[in-house]
DNA sequence: CGTGGGCCTGTCTA
DNA sequence: ATAGACAGGCCCA
C-alpha cells in the first residue's frame, strides 16, 4: 500500500497489537493521542486525516522514516523477507510514553479486546471528554488524575492485580515529576532499567515501551507470540537444548525471555523493533 | 541466580 | 447456556 510515494498501510498498522485505542467506523479510524482526537483513513491510496495538523500526523505515523532502508538493515533471510513482504507498509507508531506505559502493564497476562476495555474504562472515567465528528471521547488521563484514583475506582475499571501497578506507578511519576520524554535521552540499557523500576514493568513491558513510545528502533519485545516465531522460524540459531527446553516450558523465565531478547537485537540489529512487528504480525495472521 | 506458583477478570470455546 | 480454559507477564517465596 502506498500513501503518496511513501510505503505505509494504515489498517495494519493500527490492527498490528501495537495500540490500543483506535476503532473503525465506516472507511475512517477514529483515535486518540495525547489531547486530540483525529481521524484518519487510506482512500483512493491517499492517506487522508481530520483533527490534527500534518505535521503532528506524519510524526505519529512515523511516515518521515525510511521504511525501504529500515527493511533493507533487518533483511537477514527468507522468512523476515516474506513477513516484509506480506506486510509491507506497516509502521510503528510514535505514541506517548505516559500512555504507553501504563497501557503495557495492563497488558499482561490479558487478551487484546481485554485492554482495550480496560484502557476505554479508565479515559472515560478519569480522561477529559472530548469531540470530534458528533461524537465523545476521552483523552488518557494524565498520572495526576491516576494517582489520585482511589484503588476501587480503579479496580471497577477491571484493572483486577494491575491496579495497584498502574496505581503506584502513576504515583511514582508524579512524585518524582520524571518527564518520561528525557528517557529518549539515555541508552537503551539505561532507560530499560529505568522503566522497571515502576511495579508491574518487568523486560517485556519495558521493551514494548521503549520500542513504540521512546524510539528505541533496536527493542525486540519477547511475547508468546514471538517465541513461537522464534521456535518455528529460527530455532536453528539457537543451541539446540535451549531450544528444546524452551519448546517444552509454557512461559518464559527471565533468563529465557533476556537471552531470547538479546539474540533478537544481535540478530536483526538496530531496527530488530521492526523486524519483531513484522515477524509477530505474520505469525500472528498465519494461525 | 534460576524456577514455580499465584494472581484479577474479560473473552472465547465446548 | 454456563462452566472452564486461557490471555501479548510480574512478583515473591
Amino acid at each position: 500500500m502506498e500513501c503518496g510515494d511513501v510505503p505505509f498501510w494504515l489498517d495494519v498498522t493500527l490492527c498490528c497489537g501495537q495500540v490500543f485505542r483506535w476503532d473503525k467506523i465506516g472507511d475512517w479510524w477514529y483515535g486518540v493521542t495525547r489531547d486530540k482526537a483525529f481521524k484518519v483513513r487510506q482512500f483512493g491510496g491517499k492517506f487522508e486525516y481530520v483533527g490534527v495538523k500534518p505535521a503532528f500526523a506524519e510524526h505519529y505515523f512515523n511516515l518521515d522514516v525510511d521504511l525501504q532502508k529500515i527493511i533493507d538493515s533487518v533483511n537477514r533471510d527468507s522468512h523476515i523477507r516474506k513477513a516484509a513482504r506480506e506486510y509491507w507498509g506497516l509502521r510503528l507508531i510514535n505514541q506517548d510514553p505516559w500512555e504507553c506505559l501504563i497501557s503495557y502493564i495492563c497488558a499482561t497476562y490479558k487478551s487484546i479486546p481485554a485492554i482495550k476495555h480496560m484502557l476505554n474504562n479508565m479515559a472515560r472515567k478519569f480522561g477529559e471528554k472530548i469531540h470530534l465528528d458528533e461524537r465523545e471521547f476521552f483523552t488518557f488521563p494524565s498520572c495526576e488524575k491516576l494517582a489520585a484514583a482511589t484503588e476501587r475506582d480503579l479496580r471497577d475499571c477491571g484493572l483486577g492485580y494491575r491496579t495497584r501497578y498502574v496505581l503506584e506507578t502513576a504515583q511514582r511519576v508524579r512524585d518524582t515529576q520524571i518527564n518520561l520524554e528525557d528517557l529518549k535521552k539515555l541508552s537503551y540499557g539505561e532507560a530499560k532499567r529505568a522503566l522497571m523500576e515502576f511495579p508491574g514493568v518487568g523486560a517485556k513491558v519495558a521493551d514494548c515501551v521503549l520500542l513504540f513510545s521512546l524510539d528505541k528502533t533496536e527493542s525486540f519485545p519477547v511475547d508468546v507470540w514471538v517465541k513461537r516465531v522464534i521456535l518455528n522460524h529460527y530455532s536453528d540459531k539457537l543451541q539446540a537444548e535451549f531450544a528444546k527446553r524452551l519448546s517444552t516450558k509454557k512461559g518464559l523465565s527471565s533468563g529465557d525471555y533476556e537471552r531470547l531478547n538479546t539474540w533478537g537485537r544481535n540478530y536483526f540489529g538496530k531496527y530488530a523493533g521492526y523486524a519483531q512487528e513484522y515477524l509477530y504480525h505474520f505469525e500472528r495472521m498465519s494461525i
